[in-house]
DNA sequence: ATTAGCACTCATCTAGAGAGAGTGCTAACA
DNA sequence: TGTTAGCACTCTCTCTAGATGAGTGCTAAT
């Protein structure tokens, strides 16, 4: 996989990428000589060219177009020849300064994130807000809305809301709720939803619960508040950039897109799989194994707070992105986001 | 304005609306002898057609193209041609199975709502939320994030919940907390948003109130939570079914259309519009006064409960829409979902 | 009043020519 | 032996011209 590039080669395939990302056309091996001052002729370019096309970094589209990089072809530029620089302290101020989030609350962040990241990307903002699971319980409030109906208000350690309607077949007096709410919060604060949930399932089984009616209550009416959450948590922004690339200037390819980036399960999907690892991740067309972004990269990072709650955040564009600037953006945001979400709770 | 047409004229004008509506295809006068049958050779479709033509109701393309209805054409057909059939009770309790409001809160059944006129109309679903401020006020908590950063959370008489994250220079406990939401939850219950704010502003005006700590504490912590809430309270469905749409079948078109939908601005003007009168609206085309919705038409009807949160919803799609379809689709469900927000609060 | 007939218009489709960009190969060159 | 100039070749793109066909508007006959 590792194939070893003479310098002239990489060299060459530098320069291709480059243009190709800056004009989105095949390039040929004259506009190569012309735009850079290797001392070559088109004729040698051509001899490298065509190399690099044997060894799967380039593809022509016909045999009299220029070059294009193939997804090898980036993955090489960006794992080898790509220098991200870092933001200037001014530039990071600069981004800093994009971001108001001041006395937002998490869905506002959230949506404010994904507003910036393509404002200033010109792709697609994508954003996952953490996981209501991975969090930390903080406390919880029953609201009796009518008869059976009851609002359940959890809210996390890092000021994350949920709320839920629960319906139970036995009434309840606000006087048992807040009770029952007193008795959760002081058995459960601390904890992970996940060990909130474990605990739960382990006293509903022992049989002594059973005679306290109280706590049977409690436990199960807050297992039926942390069940099953399926929560949207995606947020898309700016989709419609997107439609200015010229690799979707078709209707097809628009509608295709358009399509894939409503659909929030597939970006769950991939936000999901970029939570598995640390730091700024990129998967480039394929990679992202649906068939629908096969001509869109993805760059995410993480975001989190000490407690854990993890989210991530990234742009979506072409695979012929600008990389050296998407990818200092992602890294930099999420760590701002980090830096956020830890301040709100201290 | 309101000009008289022969029955034949009407006739005629229906045919060729229905068949616009069904082919997006100008249609010309042979093609109406063919599908109808007015007892009409197609020359005398012609004189019809021209004289409809003068009238404003239609237009051609090119000279050599069928007709097809103008926006006053459509609105001609919309006010006095169209036969809105009322749906069967098979076909109300189809459409009320499509919807799964089961322990859902607010904002899962916006969603959802949006997801099923999407689905239903093939066109776009939008939904609009009840705003915050008509809201009926029920309970207020107040929990301590950390020094100075307090979550507000807030409560209406329909469950919807809306939090908030308010900075205090003061530091308060969590019993102060406490007595202070006792305090307003008290003082605050059954009235509108407008009147808790209106009623705040009055009484921190009061002087005795400065040497209630408490109290003024209460006072003050509740305006800034009830201040300026920027909501964002659109909910769009099923953009990219419009891009089937063969009026938005160029590049261009997609973009503009595309951007548009994702104007949340837009769309809150729009059903903001819509929320001053009553029953199923109609906006035609260039009526949505947005130029980049000029192909489009709206149906919208709103939504309540007795305590009169409303909110909007609809449909948008091309102008050559299929009306007699959507226009029950809209106001039925309309129905259905003031009838689930009653049930909420009983 | 209605209709058949006919000339006319205009978009769309097709084929073909020409231009332009870029390649691959070969032979000459340093 | 690596590099380069030259040249034939390929393929896309654009432009033009002609053919096609749908539909109109007008006129004259019924």
């Amino acid at each position: 996989m590792a194939e070893h590039l003479t310098e002239r080669s990489q060299n060459i395939l530098e320069a291709i990428v480059e243009d190709y990302i800056a004009s989105a056309e095949p390039v040929g091996s004259r506009a190569i000589t012309r735009r850079h001052n290797f001392n070559l002729s088109p004729a040698s370019v051509r001899n490298v060219m065509s190399d690099l096309e044997d060894m799967g970094f380039l593809c022509s589209p016909h045999t009299s177009a220029g070059r294009i990089p193939t997804e090898k072809g980036f993955q090489y530029y960006i794992d080898t020849l790509l220098q991200v620089r870092n933001l200037s302290p001014k530039e990071k101020q600069k981004l800093q300064k994009s971001y108001r989030f001041q006395g937002m609350k998490m869905e506002d962040i959230m949506q404010e994130v994904g507003r910036v990241l393509s404002g200033l990307s010109k792709y697609t903002g994508l954003v996952m807000a953490p996981k209501f699971s991975s969090t930390v319980f903080r406390q919880i409030e029953f609201i009796r809305l009518s008869q059976g109906r009851i609002l359940v208000i959890y809210v996390s350690e890092t000021g994350l809301v949920q709320n839920k309607i629960i319906e139970v077949d036995h009434s309840l007096t606000a006087h048992q709720l807040e009770q029952i709410s007193n008795y959760l919060n002081a058995e459960l604060t601390g904890l992970s939803i996940q060990e909130v949930r474990a605990k739960l399932n382990n006293e509903l089984k022992e049989e002594r619960v059973l005679y306290d009616q109280m706590r049977k209550q409690a436990l199960s009416l807050s297992c039926a508040a942390l069940q099953d959450e399926v929560e949207d948590r995606v947020y898309v922004s700016g989709a419609s950039l997107m439609l200015e690339q010229p690799e979707f200037s078709t209707p097809q390819q628009m509608k295709r897109l358009m399509q894939a980036l409503e659909s929030k399960k597939l970006l769950i999907d991939l936000l999901d799989r970029s939570q598995a690892a640390d730091g700024v991740q990129i998967f480039i067309g394929s990679d992202s194994s649906h068939i629908d972004l096969e001509d869109c990269s993805l760059i995410t990072s993480n975001f989190s707070n000490k407690k854990g709650a993890i989210g991530s955040l990234g742009v979506i564009g072409p695979v012929r992105m600008d990389y050296s600037q998407v990818i200092p953006l992602v890294d930099f945001t999420a760590q701002l986001v980090s830096r956020v979400l830890e301040r709100e709770i201290e």
